[in-house]
DNA sequence: CTAATTTCGAACTATTCAGTTATATATTGT
DNA sequence: ACAATATATAACTGAATAGTTCGAAATTAG
């Protein structure tokens, strides 16, 4: 009952899709979007042109696949990240630390996909993914923080949508200055500090 | 004396070298870098092919012509919003508007060249341009830091370094999210937010 | 074994692009 | 006016590129 598809009908696939996919990803993040040619695509895929026209469409297409697959790798593991049981300063620190962790894994393909390649892709679905991606992002960490609030970690007056948005703010600095080459240690510290930062009282009203 | 340095003998040009240069960061602003071809030079900065070859060398040349003219013109503004007299609190916050204002003002050119396209250029002197800027940048605001805590604004076990850093690190994802469309009176309330959450004071040793 | 179906590999086409060359034009110096 | 110099205009060249076409190869259905 491995295959309840029956095997279709031609000749098989050289290829699994989802590997190419993967392949993909590291195309474009290592060149950019404008910087990737058909070429390099076919050559990294391992697909050949005709069939990589026919399965994936063309390079805007790719790049939408790509970018949503990747979208959904990386939001699981930071929610993981975000979300497991585990103290609130530990929680945001660890969104921030794999945050930098992911930015500075590989030397020839450093920062984030979603922050550093596709920003510059003037497209609009690309766009409205984009914003779409990074909304959802500050509402994993103001979900935490509302745990946060519930687990009295946090005062319950913690403003909770402010302080999500400078967290991921925060983080996409973080993994800019990654692509710059700012080495990994000294950015896992700053991870550390910004979630300090974010977790200080509001000041009391005073004056 | 307007022409201390006689006209040079031949035909004269018939554009501004300087003029030129401003025309060609434009192009690159809303182009990006790899998307830019010399055509599109030639065509945005009013200058001949053989010319543009002559006067300014290849693409790269002239984005780090461009790079570097437009790092001196936009740190010297925010230079200047940091360091006004006035308040510690309005200098934060001046330069957190500033960048948000400079990344809004135009539709077909948000976000900035430094943030948004040149650390995507794969290319070792603009990545070493880079992180210099960067450095300058919170080096300024850590200039600012030191006199708050000189004026008393500020305690001085203040954490001026780090605070620095991050204040860029919040400017720089504030700059991106104008880049993906985020509307200019949401960032520029989040600017004033960021301001405040940098100044707040360091949590008192507990536990 | 044969026909039908799907993919693969290689070559092809039209376009775009970077960088150069050739010729015409405008200006200074004498 | 004329030589010398520097720029402008336009056309050229070779290379890279996107997308397609066509025959060969691999597989299933009957």
């Amino acid at each position: 009952m491995i295959q309840n598809t029956a095997r279709p009908r031609g000749r098989p696939r050289s290829f699994d899709e989802r590997d190419a996919l993967e392949k993909a990803t590291q195309v474009f993040w290592s060149k950019g979007y404008d910087g990737v040619t058909i070429d390099d695509l076919v050559a990294g895929m391992g697909v050949g042109r005709p069939s990589l026209y026919a399965v994936f469409g063309d390079k805007r297409a790719i790049f939408l696949r790509v970018l949503r697959a990747y979208a959904e790798r990386k939001g699981a593991s930071a929610a993981k990240a975000l979300l497991s049981p585990q103290s609130l300063r530990d929680s945001i620190a660890d969104f921030l630390r794999y945050a930098v962790e992911s930015a500075t894994q590989k030397r020839s393909a450093r920062g984030c996909l979603m922050v550093c390649v596709a920003p510059l892709v003037n497209d609009a679905e690309v766009q409205r993914f984009l914003q779409s991606t990074v909304a959802g992002g500050a509402a994993l960490v103001e979900r935490r923080f509302r745990d946060g609030i519930s687990a009295g970690d946090i005062p319950p007056d913690f403003p909770v949508a402010t302080r999500a948005i400078q967290v991921t703010d925060l983080a996409r600095g973080l993994t800019m200055r990654a692509q710059i080459g700012t080495p990994r240690r000294t950015l896992l510290k700053e991870a550390e500090e910004a979630a300090e930062l974010v977790l200080l009282p509001r000041r009391r009203a005073s004056k």
